[in-house]
DNA sequence: ATATTATATTCACGATTTTCTATTTGTCAA
DNA sequence: TTGACAAATAGAAAATCGTGAATATAATAT
């Protein structure tokens, strides 16, 4: 579970911006097709394509081609890992420096 | 636990900025005074003190202030936190459409 | 083949973010 | 009180990000 540190940011992105986050919780829902997504949210289809690609790229969400129409939907796989990687970025495991400078 | 979806940006902008990673890691260590912090981070001083308010108000850094001096940490608390808004936001509890249109 | 529909890409622009220099505030020690 | 040091703030430049108009690509239907 090694990522790099631009890795990791682009992994959290996902949930850095308020219509990315809309978009998760209209697919906490189950699988949605882009055009419903497009229904709820006050954006242009080119700004959806964009906000599905930054999802995408974290793993958090997948995308699923049927005929002309996308299908999205959560990962649990990737949310999980998500968790595992912020996890390993917060756990403390040492008492740090008692003073500035010795 | 309910954060606006605002908040919830807000709170993982933490980890969407490679400083701020490098930032946390250090803090894994333990308490660090931002003087520390500083010498293992290619940025200035008034960069570092920005970083640091961000992370600040996620609430999963917290600062104290000692004399001149500034001493942060991981609150395993704002964490556990991160992580509940986080599940709370992928947790899938439908089963979406069936198809696009009906 | 042509038209239609769904999604992706390109480009440009404005807003936000990151970063720096300069300055200010706060704290301690002579 | 003055000087030195740590951190925060102000202001500006540069980079990144979110957005939509225009266009391209892909799939289906006629």
């Amino acid at each position: 579970m090694e990522l790099s540190d631009k890795k990791t940011a682009e992994m959290f992105k996902a949930v850095c911006d308020e219509n990315r986050i809309k978009i998760l919780k209209l697919l906490q829902g189950g699988e949605k097709c882009a055009c419903i997504l497009l229904d709820d949210l006050h954006i242009t289809q080119p700004t959806l394509s964009h906000h599905m690609k930054i999802l995408c790229d974290s793993e958090i969400v997948v995308g699923r081609k049927e005929g002309k129409w996308m299908y999205y939907s959560i990962s649990p796989e990737g949310a999980d890992r998500a968790i595992s990687v912020f996890r390993a970025l917060t756990d403390v495991h040492g008492q740090g420096d008692c003073c500035c400078k010795e």
